[in-house]
DNA sequence: TGTATTTATTTCATATATGAAATATATGGT
DNA sequence: ACCATATATTTCATATATGAAATAAATACA
């Protein structure tokens, strides 16, 4: 029994009530919605002793994971699912704190470069080991061909959303 | 091929500069990430011409999964997955709009009750065809089989995210 | 070339969310 | 009854995120 029972109880009153709800589709919805609260917290919570939030996590780990540290703006916003104003913030305190630089574009002077400095490739390779222990413990509950199933679904889940 | 793709390939990348980073959990994270955005842009513009916002309208509804209509602020912090400090402020907004009552608890008056009104009644009737049609269309890609799986499988990674 | 359109990013006002402190009531032990 | 502690909610300062407008450069094409 997990605190997901009360949502469940929660839907079947609103089945009752609205024959036409659709259950199925509801529970994956609130699921994604707790599990997403979860993970959000657990990553802030270990990322705290570096000081950086989840979503600059993200940030440093989308360049990290990019050949030659570097992406626009707008690939980082496609890349990190953040809005344009919002990955100018997030540059904006990444900058601040010398783990991202920019720079201008010299092809394409409408463009700016964010790349990973080498304090931020160090901090990287300082949470590694936290970060890495959190993952694990996260999926420690599914065995790996639980897992490789879910990420199947999850993607099929995924395509659908993006038919809008 | 969908938006995924790309996540994918920087997982990849940083995989090979760190041999330890666990690729499976990860990818899970962040299609969880990618899933709660897409399910929070989309309700939110479905429920644009009723003028509230998506976690405004899972205050309601956790409200209407409740035999009486009603439930306290935690109660509700925690149904809904928000904060405490959150839920005032929500329902100060769901109170001004009319569709939700505040009122003190007799029994223990430390508590507060938040009590659906007739307006919150009649907006959910309102909303419920296009909301349905939403949760129809985000798991029309999923045969019943594969959905009843993957519910199994998020509550199974649920209650893992809930051990620590 | 000149100018309209498109693309990339930032700015700014506003909306949304959080932690910590403040307030108020309840409960348990003496 | 009294006081210490626990629980429930709100307040407030601050952090975080968004949409729309502003800015600036690239591109299309008459």
């Amino acid at each position: 029994m997990n605190s997901f029972a009360p949502t469940e109880q929660r839907l079947a009153v609103t089945c009752r009530r609205q024959p036409a709800f659709p259950r199925e589709p509801a529970v994956l919805v609130r699921l994604v919605k707790h599990l997403h609260k979860r993970v959000h917290d657990a990553a802030n919570a270990t990322l705290k002793p570096w000081g950086i939030s989840h979503p600059e996590y993200n940030i440093l780990m989308m360049l990290y994971g990019t050949e030659g540290y570097t992406l626009n703006p707008s690939q980082l916003a496609e890349a990190a699912g953040e809005k344009s104003a919002n990955i100018t913030r997030l540059a904006d305190s990444l900058c601040d704190k010398g783990l991202v630089e920019r720079t201008a574009s010299d092809a394409d002077r409408r463009k700016v470069s964010l790349s990973l400095s080498r304090a931020g490739l160090a901090m990287i390779d300082e949470f590694m080991p936290s970060i890495c222990a959190l993952l694990e413990r996260q999926t420690a509950g599914l065995k790996p061909a639980e897992t490789a199933q879910l990420e199947r679904l999850l993607k099929k889940f995924l395509t659908q959303l993006e038919q809008d």
